[in-house]
This record gives C-alpha cells, sequence and structure tokens, in this order.
DNA sequence: GAGGAGACTATACGGCGTGAAGTTTTTATA
DNA sequence: TATAAAAACTTCACGCCGTATAGTCTCCTC
C-alpha cells in the first residue's frame, strides 16, 4: 500500500504536524502563553498525554515551534536579499531591515517565542534551540556587513577586534562564507543587527506606544541613519 | 502606641513589604516564573490566600515589582546622570548608557520583567505599569538628547519630524522639560535608547552568546560609533 | 466585656505538565 | 490466517498554579 515504510509513518508525520500547526494557530489567537499541550489536545479531540507520543515533553514542542517560526523569518529576509541582489549596498542594508521588520510586525507572537522569553516556565534543552535558523540569519547579518564593508567609512575598520573576540559558535561557522570580512566587521554586523533589534523589539512590546504614533518614520529615520553613519558613499 | 494612624497599619506595610521582597528574592533566585503567589506564601510561612489581603490579584502584584524595579533601573541611570554633570555630552551620554548596561546586567530579570514579557501570564491592568519610573527613564534619554542636541550634526536635525508625530503620553509629559529640543530631538532620543536597547537586550537575553566573547568591546565600540554618528565635536 | 473589623486558614475548583498503567488498534511474523 | 509485538491512545493520579467562598481567630474600640 504506501510508500516506502508504509502508511503508520505517513499518519505520524500527519499527527506531527497537526500539533504543531494547531500549537502555532494558538499562539497567533492567545499569545504564547496559549501553548498548552492540554489545549493543544482539546483542540485536536486527544488526550493530554497522547502528544508525549510525538514530542517527549512540552519544552521538545516548544523548542521544535521555535525552529519552525525561526525559518520562516529566515525566509523573509534571506528571499528579500535575494530580490535586492542587483542594488547598492545601502539599498539592500535598508531591505534587509524592513523585511526583517515587518516579518515582526505580521508575527509579533513568532518574536517574542524567537527572542524574548518564549513560553512560561520554557528551557531551552541542550544546545538551545533553533541552530539551523539562528545560523542562516546570522549569516544574513554577515551578508549585511559585508556588502557594506568595502564600502564603509575607515572610522568602523579602525576598531580593534581580533579573531579571539568571537566565538566559534555560530559567527564562527558563518566566518568562512564571508573571507573579506575581518573581525572588525563582524562586530560591525552584530551592532547593525543590534540596532534593528533594538527597535523593532521595543516597538513588538509595547514600550514605543505611549511615545511616537509613527514609528514607521522612525525607523526609516533609523534606516537613514545607519547607512549615513556606516559612510556608504553612494 | 506606634505613630499616627496605630502600629496595626505598620505591621499591614511591614507585610507588604516582605512580600515585595520575597517576591524579588524568589525572581532573583529562579527568574521571573519563580514568582507565584504559593511559593512567596510557603516561604513567609503563611497561606497564598492571606497575600490577598494585600494584592487583589498575582498580576497586581507584579505590576508593583515592575514598578519597583523600574524604579531602581531610574535610580541607577539618574545617579550616573547627576555625576557626569560636569562632563561634556559625549561622555554624558556614555556614562549614561554604562549605568543602564550595567544594572541590566546586574539585574537581568529585572530587566526582563521590564522590557520583556514579565511572568507567565501576566496582563498590565488598566493604563498599563510604572508609569512613575516609565517617566523617569524617558526624561532620562529625553536629557541625553537634550544635551546632545545642540552639538549634533545637522543631519539630525535635518529630519522632519512634527510634533504630532508624537504620543501626549509619556513623551508628551516629558516635552515641557526640555523647550529646546524639537520633533527631530525627540526622535533622536528614541532612537539612541534603541540602539543601547538592542544591544543589552541581546545580551540580556542570550543572543550574543554563540556570537562573541566580549560583549563589553562591542558596547564601547558601539558607544565610539555613537556618539561619533552624532557628529558631536568635542 | 461586647461588637466589629481585619488577618488569616480551610476547602474547593479548574487548569497546567507529566508519570504509570491499562486498553485498543495496527502491523509483522509464524 | 492466527498470533504476538508494537504503536497509539486513554484513564487515573500527583503536585503545581491562581483564586473564589466561607469560616476562624485576634485585637482594637466603645
Amino acid at each position: 500500500m504506501g510508500s516506502t515504510q508504509g502508511r503508520r509513518e505517513r499518519l505520524r508525520a500527519e499527527t506531527t504536524a497537526e500539533i504543531k500547526q494547531v500549537a502555532l494557530k494558538l499562539m497567533a489567537t492567545g499569545g504564547p502563553d496559549a501553548i498548552t499541550l492540554r489545549a493543544i489536545a482539546r483542540e485536536m479531540g486527544m488526550t493530554a498525554n497522547a502528544i508525549y507520543g510525538y514530542f517527549a515533553t512540552r519544552d521538545e514542542l516548544v523548542t521544535t515551534l521555535i525552529n519552525e517560526v525561526y525559518t520562516a523569518l529566515a525566509d523573509a529576509v534571506d528571499a528579500a536579499w535575494a530580490e535586492s541582489s542587483a542594488a547598492g549596498p545601502a539599498d539592500r542594508i535598508r531591505t534587509w531591515a524592513r523585511a526583517f521588520r515587518v516579518w515582526a510586525l505580521a508575527n509579533p507572537e513568532g518574536f517574542r517565542l524567537i527572542y524574548g522569553d518564549p513560553v512560561p516556565g520554557y528551557q531551552a534543552p541542550e544546545g538551545g534551540p533553533a541552530p539551523d535558523a539562528a545560523y542562516r540569519v546570522c549569516t544574513g547579518i554577515a551578508a549585511l556587513a559585508d556588502t557594506a564593508w568595502p564600502h564603509v567609512g575607515h572610522s568602523h575598520a579602525a576598531s580593534d577586534f581580533q579573531w579571539s573576540d568571537f566565538d566559534d559558535g555560530l559567527l564562527g561557522k558563518v566566518r568562512p562564507a564571508f573571507p573579506g570580512l575581518p573581525p572588525a566587521g563582524l562586530a560591525l554586523a552584530l551592532r547593525i543587527w543590534a540596532r534593528l533589534h533594538g527597535l523593532v523589539s521595543l516597538e513588538i512590546y509595547g514600550h514605543l506606544r505611549g511615545q511616537t504614533v509613527s514609528p514607521d518614520k522612525l525607523f526609516e529615520e533609523e534606516l537613514v541613519q545607519l547607512v549615513r553613519s556606516l559612510g556608504i558613499r553612494t
């Protein structure tokens, strides 16, 4: 009957997918707090314990979700990056940054899941979650810096970072992909990321409400100043 | 018999203080998730329900804690600001920023409480929490911009923000204190804040781990570039 | 010393994650 | 095809949580 290895595994995969999908729906509806095994099971007409056949623990489910959502973010910014391949460095950086913010605003719960305290008592299992997607986003910000680097003002290049200032972790793995990027360039990548993250996370967590009515304008101004501070000559 | 209004109220105030203190201790120990009425009561040799005599609900307790912690942060940055009153704008900005980061690193749970998803199902009651402390921190960042403004490069002044781009909320109340600060200056204040917040929150939430081994250096470099990008002539 | 207010406990409900044991359904094998 | 194994799923249970209701005890006041 079915394909290789039979239909048992197909059903299993479908159920696994449904669990994740229902969990994401619950998150979109009621925030990350709404991700409970019992609620998911209720929604699926199952018992909460049945989920343990698919995920060893609730935190493992959450980790999987983080991976899933993180991948969606990586897809979004990668797509924007690819589409702007013909543009100059300043435009590419702006495009990437806008894609990042647009995704975050469209998926605020996902953003919280990735970058905030995800879910009530969540503890990331060994090695932390989402290494693949994190690697991709990390590659993205390194690509930003790599694109800008040849055009960047000398003040950025003057900073005295060493290779030893960076972990062998994510950036260490990303590094070989950008042979032209020196330590100061990696530092620049992190700082660009932080600038974008700062504004977006303030907006997502509502700390800009009560401050400004036009976060778009503020973000665009920040992009103008970011590109300007890089010293890129257009 | 105690002072005005008797000792009954004094005991009450002491118990209230102890509840908050125990809650903060639990938070420091086991993270924001550890703030549970039952755990607090256990620690105090009481019943969980006894706490309802002091706080109407768990969220009200959390709101109070946020206020408390937020005030501590405001105290820290205000103190740094006051101490640097004799310095130039660049130094004052750096001093404030360092105080912000130092406080955050010393009180990571507090930082999460203020700027992240505080506690499992927490919903801020009407009006949101911590208006006073938020006002003070808001005043702080406005003061940063106000100090920098007269020395700031023309590119920042050129941005076309209007008064109508800002809420009547926090910044609206802060505005009168800085009559020399135009709309573009308020925008600058928010952007400076966001830059600092971005780097610090990435660090607090562990997203810089696996990236760099020297967040200090990265932060200092960001300060150098921040001051530089402001165009302040020293 | 009687009344009342305030502080606290007891009990209970529903929701949570999860462990242990049991039941039903499907698959693989003799 | 009959049967044993494995997988899927349920039931029951435990301890945690916030919180509502009702009851108890203690102290202050008149």
